[in-house]
DNA sequence: TAGATTGTTAATCGATTAACAATC
DNA sequence: TAGATTGTTAATCGATTAACAATC
């Protein structure tokens, strides 16, 4: 269970793979809409049908966690749902501000969904005076000039970076010097920032080069 | 190179690991910064060093489309940046149109670069009747109603989807009748489609989701 | 108890890395 | 030619799938 004994000396907690993670998001979504449906109890074989994925792997994925099923009778749906929310955090409360009110720093901003996820949006933040002080669902927009006291003042965990690429560095740096513990980045760049800050990128471009790359090749065999 | 010839018999084009896939718009963000640097060539041991990928990964991936590189040099910038781009097919322009005029579908329509890479926006469409007209760069906004008609007259490839999950499923289904062959999914769902319709998914949600659990695992450890 | 289904070990598959002969 | 670096094969590593004993 989560716990490795390597060579009988040192304890330590076993890494979950990058690919089981970006898996948990997805059956947390489906879980959600089982509930929905009133549906109490699942198995692997029911949730693989459904999800297009082996049954197998199901089983394998959740038990990186620990064991959650019963066996002769599945999953129960309200649980197993409960724990991947905790697995993932979503069960405390994180604060998170927006740099960049864009048009897209705003979508996030608005995007009601978040705040019951536990992600609160305590600021958003831009350098454009034109902005300062319009109001998006309670929160007036701030100028970059007074982050950094700011975040002296809140406690903010979570940075979503939508700024452009010129000066998205920039802004990390400062970021991480007041004690940004994760950046969401929609710039199209990698940041270096140290290793126990937490980078999640949303590359747009790049996943619409990837639908480019498909479509080229369905294009290119209709040719034929 | 790119041909498989199995058993004598049946020759195929060998099909791409999506992991590959993946990875080549980064190649190519990356040849592209080299380019505004005025460098000429680069060995994949310099690019390894500059993307933190293993050279040996490199070469292999530029392998699965033939051989771009040359023994003793190393690979001309300018050159494989131009390759990678018709890879990736953005040497084609496709008409996209983007359905849900929210905040995210605004940004998607404002973001200037996708122009430049071939993806040229050719209308926005709404059910929101208050928006009807509302010019967003040279594009006024249309209604739903309007979809299908516009469809059969004008020639679009891809459909940006940025609407509730409500009804993003039903949209889809429109979308595909009229003869849409790529979709880029910004709904909280999985798209049910004919196989041949590419369906390029971004989730804001399960990423954020996997911050959070990345965030979540960096608290538990400083914790002890 | 018998049937169902998990948790988990073993087998397979695919992707990454290492090594080196080919060649510029 | 000698040195550098690719293209490519072989070795390793990790992730997925299959199988089945454990157990509800």
């Amino acid at each position: 269970m989560c716990i490795l004994n390597t060579g009988g000396f040192a304890v330590e907690e076993k890494s979950i793979s990058k690919a089981v993670i970006k898996r948990l998001p997805r059956y947390y979504r489906y879980l959600g809409e089982l509930i929905e449906e009133g549906i109490e109890r699942i198995s692997s074989n029911e949730l693989s049908a459904k999800m297009r994925v082996t049954a197998s792997q199901i089983r394998q994925d959740l038990n990186n966690f620990g064991g959650f099923g019963q066996q002769g009778y599945g999953y129960n749906v309200p649980y197993l749902y409960e724990e991947i929310g905790k697995i993932l955090g979503l069960d405390k409360t994180h604060h998170m501000i927006i740099i960049g009110a864009g048009n897209l720093g705003q979508a996030l901003a608005n995007y009601v969904k978040f705040e019951k996820r536990g992600f609160k949006i305590v600021g958003v933040f831009d350098i454009n005076p034109v902005l300062k002080g319009i109001s998006i669902r309670g929160n007036g927009i701030r100028m970059m000039s007074e982050l950094p006291e700011f975040l002296q003042k809140e406690d903010v965990q979570i940075a979503a970076l939508t700024v452009p690429k010129s000066s998205a560095a920039e802004i990390a740096e400062l970021l991480v010097q007041n004690g940004i513990k994760a950046i969401w980045n929609f710039a199209h760049l990698d940041l270096n920032v140290p290793k126990d800050v937490i980078v999640e990128n949303v590359h747009l471009s790049e996943s619409l080069m990837r639908l480019s790359y498909n479509l080229t090749v369905a294009e290119q065999k209709e040719e034929k």
